[in-house]
RNA sequence: GCCGCCAUAGCUCAGGGGUAGAGCGCGCCAUUGGUAAUGGCGAGGCCGAAAGUUCGAUUCUUUCUGGCGGCACCA
């Protein structure tokens, strides 16, 4: 006797084992029909699965969420065996689910080309027509590792050979295809429908190592019914439109320009906004305690080589050859003009290094005179300009750049006072991200990596310091093994994309290695000198990102406070002009950003295109404005207009503008 | 850095072995019009760079540079 318990609180008896598919047609047959895949106490089973003992059952069809699991798992299964269809030379590897949809990754001599997955995707749609049965079988792992080496299927033979433990695996066949999997799957091809689409060709490393040879992988989204893969191709359209790089461009904000690989040239609005969000930062580290200092940007290679970074952080690093036996102490970039040839120019020759990180020279301030530990913790904070030589494949927009600006600050403190620093940036990283209007963020908790210094025990007491922290702070973090800092543990503050991105913007990182390194050191209680900790940390992390997250978020409709350009007055005709001056003039006495439209266009024209630049704030003035003195407001999107006194409306926006 | 794709006017893009086109934008002229496109005229291009094939290359081939999407790497 089997005593299945539904969802619904009641109960169906079997005489023995059942399964989800027998269960489903009992219930009924437009649920037989529907039926997808079971849920058993908690865990998603196939539908061909004997339940053998009470349990509580679910059935799951498209209706349920997770059904998308189901569904995106058989689409990566079915684009393999369009694939193997279709080029007989094609290894499979791993397919996964991801958010959205799946990716499945081939081996084969030659890459895929756009072509290829036009053919796949009508090969997928007929694999579901054909509504092939997906059969799961149990093998013995030494006879699957040698059926698939047979078949010249060396990844898989290598996945199975790679997987802990001795039990059985599973395998799922659907037609002729075969593939290792832990399921569940639809009980047959069919059930997928047609709601999928592939979507991006793209090579990957096997295993995800560099070292390894690159695969082809193919990523698809999938859903439920044609209108859910309708509506997220329309999101996407959507957030594609809200890219900073397109409306750094539409807006006048910033450009790129390969004089200068991974530099962003700032035009006045960008700069306008970059300047603003500096103003509010220096603001608020003010209001932090933290003290603001400014280091060179070309710094001797003999602080990089104390440091560290001469040996690990070389290769990101952009180095400067300087001939002292020449007069002008010109510069040659690394490995380009600066032949130096003989002993003496060898002797002469010197290498500086653009500083990568701002960690060197703020131990170099602090070092200068004894720190009492009274002064501490001391909060040395920078706006430091940066450069780093990243890989070219990584350069993307303001988002990842080899020149950009750190809001970067370092915190010596004793080990005392990790923890209760730590809190203190979280509160203050949580303020600064909700001014920014950023409520949700994703705080990852990166710990020891396998390559690293300092001993266990140190690790111990900062990642407990850290995540003790955390934990007062009453925040939420994901764990992300491994990860940390070669010197220490960290924090990462993820902001995410317009298009589902995620960029780590803050940080914050124990550090008990550079203060060691550089000899840092304070005079404690005792008398004694003793080695400070530093927090490395950042808010926003880099100018260039958090303008680029910024932009996207706002989809380019800034809050009064960042826009560029907050107000502009638009005459009707140009008998308002004398007006529309004063107008001006009283908006700038506020300190608004203002412009004034005077050109002879209609004014429809007018607030069509600086509602397209996104200005938050039209002031209109025509005849009646003049005659009455007030001007007519019409918020950015907005349908209405709203008729206030000069002065009135000018304070107003002022106090609305003002930085938070 | 690796795999694939792309590079034509300021922007978005069409074209194609015989030295180029549209829309928007820009300039000029007319229009002075109350809340998301007034009309007319016009100027813009070494078709990313170099080499090769060819009588002839913007078009075909190769290399390079840059961009895009991933991977790897990272604020």
């Amino acid at each position: 006797m089997v005593a299945i318990t539904l969802p619904d609180g009641s109960e169906r008896k079997f005489g023995g084992p059942v399964t989800g598919a027998e269960l489903a047609a009992d219930i009924g047959p437009g649920l037989a029909k529907a039926a997808l895949a079971v849920r058993v106490n908690g865990e998603m089973k196939d539908l061909s699965l004997a339940i053998e003992s009470d349990a509580e059952v679910a059935i799951i069809t498209s209706k349920d969420d997770d059904a998308l699991e189901l569904l995106r798992h058989d689409c990566a299964h079915v684009m393999a065996e369009a694939v193997q269809e279709l080029f007989s030379d094609t290894q499979v590897t791993i397919g996964p689910n991801i958010e959205n949809g799946f990716y499945y990754d081939f081996a084969r001599p030659t890459p895929f080309v756009p072509e290829d997955i036009e053919k796949i995707e009508a090969r997928m749609h007929e694999i579901v027509k054909r509504d092939e049965e997906i059969t799961r079988e149990v093998w013995n792992r030494a006879e699957a590792v040698k059926f698939f080496k047979d078949k010249g299927e060396h990844y898989k033979a290598e996945i199975i050979e790679g997987i802990l433990g001795d039990e059985d695996i599973s395998l799922y066949r659907q037609g002729d295809f075969i593939d290792l999997c832990r399921g569940p799957h639809l009980p047959s091809t069919g059930k997928l429908g047609k709601a999928f689409k592939l979507t991006k060709l793209a090579g990957a490393y096997w295993r995800g190592d560099s070292k390894n040879e690159m695969l082809q992988r193919i990523y698809g989204t999938c859903w439920a019914d044609p209108k859910q893969l309708k509506a997220y191709l329309h999101m996407i359209e959507e957030a594609e439109k809200r890219d900073h790089r397109r409306l750094g461009r539409e807006m006048k904000l910033f450009h790129l320009q390969d004089v200068a690989v991974g530099s962003a040239f700032w035009h006045p609005k960008g700069w306008t906004l970059y300047r603003t969000v500096q103003d509010y930062m220096r603001k608020r580290l003010e209001g932090g305690g933290y003290v603001e200092v400014n280091t060179p940007q070309l710094v001797d290679r003999a602080l990089w080589e104390d440091s560290g970074h001469w040996e690990k952080f070389r290769e990101n690093m952009f180095i400067a050859e300087v001939d002292e036996s020449r007069g002008g102490g010109e510069t040659h970039a690394e490995g380009e003009a600066g032949v130096v040839s003989g002993a003496d120019h060898a002797a002469a020759t010197k290498f500086l290094a653009l500083k990568p990180m701002n960690c060197p020279c703020h131990v170099q301030i602090f070092k200068q005179g004894t720190t009492s530990y009274r002064d501490l913790p001391i909060r040395m904070a920078e706006f430091g300009s940066c450069h780093r030589y990243e890989p070219s494949g990584a350069l993307h927009g303001l988002m990842r750049v080899r020149a950009f600006t750190q809001d970067d600050a370092h915190i010596f403190c004793t080990d005392d006072q990790i923890e209760s620093e730590t809190k203190i940036f979280i509160d203050l990283l949580a303020s600064i991200y909700r001014d920014f209007g950023f409520e949700d963020f994703v705080i990852k908790f990166s710990d020891r990596p396998e390559v690293r210094a300092g001993s266990d025990e140190v690790w111990d007491r900062a990642e407990k310091a850290l995540m003790d922290a955390t934990t007062a702070a009453g925040i939420d973090v994901v764990l992300n093994p491994g990860e940390g800092a070669f010197y220490g543990p960290k924090l990462e503050f993820v902001l995410r994309d317009a298009i589902g991105r995620d960029w780590q913007c803050g940080t914050h990182q124990v550090d008990f290695v550079l203060p060691e390194r550089l000899d840092a050191n304070y005079i404690g209680e005792d008398g004694a000198k003793h080695r400070p900790v530093m927090l490395h940390r950042a808010i926003l992390g880099s100018f260039e990102r958090f303008l680029g997250i910024l932009i996207e978020h706002y989809a380019g409709r800034f809050p009064l406070w960042l826009a560029p350009v907050q107000v502009v007055v638009a005459t009707i005709t140009n008998d308002a002009d004398d007006y529309a001056a004063e107008v001006m003039a009283e908006l700038e006495s506020q300190g608004l950003r203002a412009e004034l439209d005077t050109r002879n266009e209609k004014i429809n024209y007018k607030i069509r295109e600086h509602s397209h630049a996104k200005v938050p704030v039209i002031m209109v003035v025509g005849a009646q404005e003049s005659e009455n003195g007030t001007v007519a407001v019409r918020r950015l999107g907005g349908k209405e207009q709203e008729n206030l006194a000069l002065k009135e409306a000018v304070a107003r926006l002022r106090d609305e503008a003002a930085m938070p």
